[in-house]
DNA sequence: AGACGTACCTGACCGC
DNA sequence: TGCGGTCAGGTACGTC
């Protein structure tokens, strides 16, 4: 599920139920993530009042009262439920108990998330952080910036983006939705995404996991209420999972493309990315 | 140093 | 209905 937006959506809906809320009980069902969970992470976190909930590419922070912070990355299939039902079953594998009643719920079928624990004062040098590039929604997310990371580089643009070194945040879907904004063809050299075009690449990610945002937002009571759903599918894509289909205003007729690279699939526009 | 393929894990879906 | 193959929103590792 989770990429720039939904984590951001999830954040937004944590932070307004469980924000001064205090941990009472910490119940792990399956420590063995993709890495283990910390061993004294029930301990930790037991009896801290949460003081924010914060965000850095896809991961989720949340600053507990003692400079502590639970680091939260929802791999392919992580959710976070709020007061929703045990409905994980096998796959809900840490639950987090609130002073005011509230119930957090993580499951993850595939359990390629993980959690970890840092201090807040060196949270930046902290390995899962310390390399990730810049936040595309930050102010100083813009064109040059983004040429910076790209210069030289001989990796197709489609690849670089997705690596959390150069931008931070982005995946497979949002990725493809941006270089179709873009009108850049997923398969050119990344360092050829200079100047102009480099330009509005920046805009159009920022656009794209804005408009998710937005989208996200607008099902966040239900988040929050019970399901657990992002509404995450109800986001209409322009080129994503829709092979064969035509883009938005394509008269092309071919319609949209799929190919593979690096081992994931690329949907675009061949008429209009270049 | 950096780019690629592959592995991790489970479930959904499709064709036979 | 059951089986095998393929695919899935992410990341890390080994290998070249």
């Amino acid at each position: 599920m989770p990429e720039l937006p939904e984590v951001e959506t999830v954040r937004r809906g944590l932070a307004a139920r469980l924000t001064g809320r205090r941990i009472t009980h910490v119940t792990v069902r399956r420590p063995d993530l993709r890495r283990p969970l910390p061993p004294d992470m029930g301990q930790v976190l037991t009896g801290r009042e949460v003081r924010d909930f914060g965000r850095r590419g896809k991961y989720l922070l949340v600053h507990l009262e003692g400079g502590g912070v639970l680091i939260v990355h929802l791999g392919m299939s992580g959710r976070l439920s709020i007061d929703a039902a045990p409905g994980g079953g096998a796959h809900e594998h840490v639950v987090l108990h609130f002073d005011d009643g509230a119930v957090l719920r993580y499951e993850d079928h595939r359990r390629f998330g993980l959690m970890d624990l840092a201090k807040a004062a060196r949270l930046e040098e902290h390995e899962l952080l310390r390399s990730m590039g810049p936040e595309p929604l930050a102010p100083g997310f813009d064109g040059p910036a983004l040429a910076r990371r790209l210069h030289a580089k001989d990796t197709p643009i489609k690849a670089a983006l997705l690596d959390q070194r150069v931008v931070a945040g982005l995946g497979n879907i949002y990725v493809c939705e941006a270089l179709f904004y873009a009108g850049l063809s997923p398969r050119r050299r990344a360092g050829s995404v200079q100047g102009r075009r480099a330009e509005r690449l920046a805009k159009a990610i920022r656009h794209v996991l804005e408009d998710a945002i937005a989208a996200g937002g607008s099902s966040l009571r239900d988040y929050v209420q019970a399901s657990g759903e992002l509404g995450y599918f109800q986001h209409r894509f322009a080129v994503y999972d829709r092979a064969d289909l035509p883009c938005p205003g394509c008269d092309c007729g071919a319609g949209v493309r799929r190919i593979v690279q690096s081992g994931r699939s690329t949907f675009y526009c061949a008429k209009r990315q270049r």
